[in-house]
DNA sequence: TACCGACCTGAAGCTACTTTAGGTCAAGCG
DNA sequence: CGCTTGACCTAAAGTAGCTTCAGGTCGGTA
């Protein structure tokens, strides 16, 4: 598969895809003999998941670490489904978050439409 | 109020609200005699909804724009009900995204654990 | 043959902070 | 009284995570 393709795919920018090698997030992505990277099926799944992490604030660091488990093979599982667990954790101290937002925010508009309410 | 009771009440960092002062965002902060920010309890609050809507994604040059239009007063109302009106539909976008990362993770998870049941 | 589009690289630029270095001032203590 | 401590101040440098840019290599097409 072409970079292209994958970008289309998994839902980050070529440059980010680059980038993301060059920081050793997906190490194995093989070449052409042309030098253009050469993305397996499983590439691609791997750079989806990594979109889906870092989109939900997943640090490089972190997923650095977990791209090196899943380099060394199914037995790191243990370890990975921690990694994953624990970003599961920081996936619901966002909704959390997200929720507190949306009511200071929904608070904030229903005040506006009041005053707009008293303005007219 | 000081600069340490307001980052505690706003949940951001002293330097950030420093820097915050610094882009704009706050320009009408006070200062004492010795050269300290003083801030009101409208202040605190500004800073509490700054910080709700940077932490959902706002960028800094729209929240400065909303600055703007806050310190020019009521009569801007209209104009700052529709900006947090666009960021309420931001807000939805990555519900959904936080929505669609969750099932990845999830399945992967799953995965994760069947492959662990089948190792045992 | 000349150009086009898709790829490549390294380096510089950008956003949103954080950290560091160095300084002021009031309060408390021996 | 001098000394330290702690909370504040500033300007500047550093950091994370990308994006953009400048310049170069291909394979295919008019």
């Amino acid at each position: 598969m072409r970079i292209s393709e994958v970008a289309e795919r998994c839902g980050l920018s070529i440059s980010t895809i680059r980038f993301y090698e060059k920081s050793g997030l997906c190490p194995f992505v093989q070449r052409g003999a042309d030098g253009k990277r050469k993305f397996s099926k499983a590439d691609s799944d791997w750079l989806e998941l990594l979109a889906s992490l870092r989109s939900t604030g997943m640090p490089l660091e972190e997923m650095r670490a977990f791209a090196e488990l899943y380099a060394s093979g199914d037995d790191k599982i243990a370890e990975r489904k921690a990694a994953l667990l624990a970003h599961r954790r920081r996936l619901d101290d966002r909704q959390t978050e997200l929720d507190r937002c949306r009511v200071i925010l929904d608070r904030k508009l229903q005040r506006y439409a009041e005053i707009m309410e008293d303005q007219a």
